[in-house]
DNA sequence: CACATTAGTTCAATGTTTCCGAACAAAGGA
DNA sequence: TCCTTTGTTCGGAAACATTGAACTAATGTG
């Protein structure tokens, strides 16, 4: 099991970003780290992050394609992987991006 | 040779919008499309609005994909088809993405 | 300490998409 | 009529996604 690999923002492409975002699992995962960070939480399990009819080894992958494109920073804790939306430097990257992306289609719209 | 069938907005999913908008030949076809609408320019035929290097099977595909998306319309005008953004309809149903996709890595920053 | 449990990962088989050359179609010219 | 230009469709190869099963690592528990 080797450690995870974390790209530096400025190595990711938009189109990378965009096809991690480009999937309804993953999109609910990022929407529950962003509510989960901004609620002050701690970071998320990735059990605790997603949704439970999906298959452990599907997980498995959208968190690593979320980690490829500098969407979170995971690590482990005990038995556990630990997650983390990478706000800030996504931001940074990406002005706006994601504020539109988790908000023009939140909560208050039908998906 | 079917005639160009085009999604309401309110069909479309965030998903499907992001994953159209999650390739670089399509966000440059995107943009592209954008810039010549902000120029007040007529609509692009398929081959001017992308990049010459892409075999034409892969560009037909490329725009049914953004046709599917919901991005943009096509017509038939003569030997060409022609392609315009369906910003104000796009900007409805997701307000600010495209602004964010287009804006934050317009032409200022390396992509 | 041995054994079980829990949370994820890796593997491998299968299924789905995408890519693109080649053949085709339709609209104008020459 | 035949040629050219612009796209589309077809079909096979390549790339990618999904998921059950086997595995690993951390941490209980008797």
């Amino acid at each position: 099991m080797a450690r995870f690999t974390h790209p530096r923002l400025d190595e990711v492409q938009l189109a990378t970003l965009l096809h991690a975002l480009a999937d309804p699992a993953r999109l609910e995962i990022v929407r529950r780290l962003d509510d989960h960070g901004r609620a002050g939480g701690e970071d998320l399990a990735c059990g605790g992050a997603a949704a439970c009819e999906i298959p452990r080894a599907t997980l498995s992958n959208h968190f690593t394609i979320l980690r490829g494109a500098g969407l979170i920073e995971s690590r482990k804790h005990g038995v556990q992987v630990l997650n983390r939306l990478r706000r800030a430097e996504v931001d940074a990257r990406f002005p706006r991006v994601l504020d539109a992306v988790l908000g023009a289609n939140g909560r208050s719209q039908a998906v």
